[in-house]
DNA sequence: CTGGATCCGATTTGATACTG
DNA sequence: CAGTATCAAATCGGATCCAG
């Protein structure tokens, strides 16, 4: 499998290029959170421990560049902001959950072995 | 879903444990090209393209950690040491597989997009 | 052949302050 | 409410050297 390239970034593989878009530690819980329908952008932040608002905005601000989250602003006062996934999005969601899963099941196990 | 803590070390959620197992650039890589039987080091070395001695050589010794690969060491001259997957870095294919399926299906459309 | 250790630059992330 | 900018801390990754 030969290196990939685009926009002048090299990916080395599949899994790589997939990674790229949906992994790192925020963008898959703030797609997973996303799956039921619109989120304003404080809800999305309320829903998510631990994430800053630098992460939020950044990551959002990502997955909608590549397609995965559309950003709707109203332009009122106070901003009023809504997020939603794309089909693309709800693609994503998919592979998301098998690796959830999967992360449970990884768990239970260590959960087990710890008795 | 509440933290989970293992080893002093907090995960998010069971994405972040996933990941933090199997994740990273050079995890499903390794785990990949083991999953058609036993390999040595400088096999799995000239199989994966870029990566440093140092990568592979923290990779296989956390993949041993947790289980997923297991090490075999020849006590000869020169050393010769084998890799193979354990049941649950069979199991870790399954997951890597459909990632990479993903990742090709992305591929695929950002190449359609350039034309 | 395989593995470990060190140094150092690059990248990522968090905290904080400021804006309309 | 939502977003941007800046700075510092932490993590990651590559190059290199030494060793059994």
């Amino acid at each position: 499998m030969p290196d990939f390239v685009e926009n002048g970034r090299v990916y080395y593989n599949p899994v790589d290029y997939a990674m790229h878009h949906i992994g790192g530690t925020w963008k898959m819980p703030v797609l997973w959170r996303l799956r039921k329908g619109v989120m304003r952008y404080t809800e999305i932040k309320k829903a998510i421990p631990h994430i800053t608002h630098k992460m939020l905005t950044t990551q959002l601000r990502e997955l909608e560049e590549t397609g995965f989250v559309q950003r709707v602003a109203y332009p009122t006062v106070p901003p009023k902001v809504e997020y939603t996934l794309t089909p693309k999005g709800v693609r994503a969601i998919d592979i998301i959950n098998v690796i959830r899963n999967y992360g449970l099941e990884l768990m239970e196990e260590a959960n087990l072995k710890e008795h």
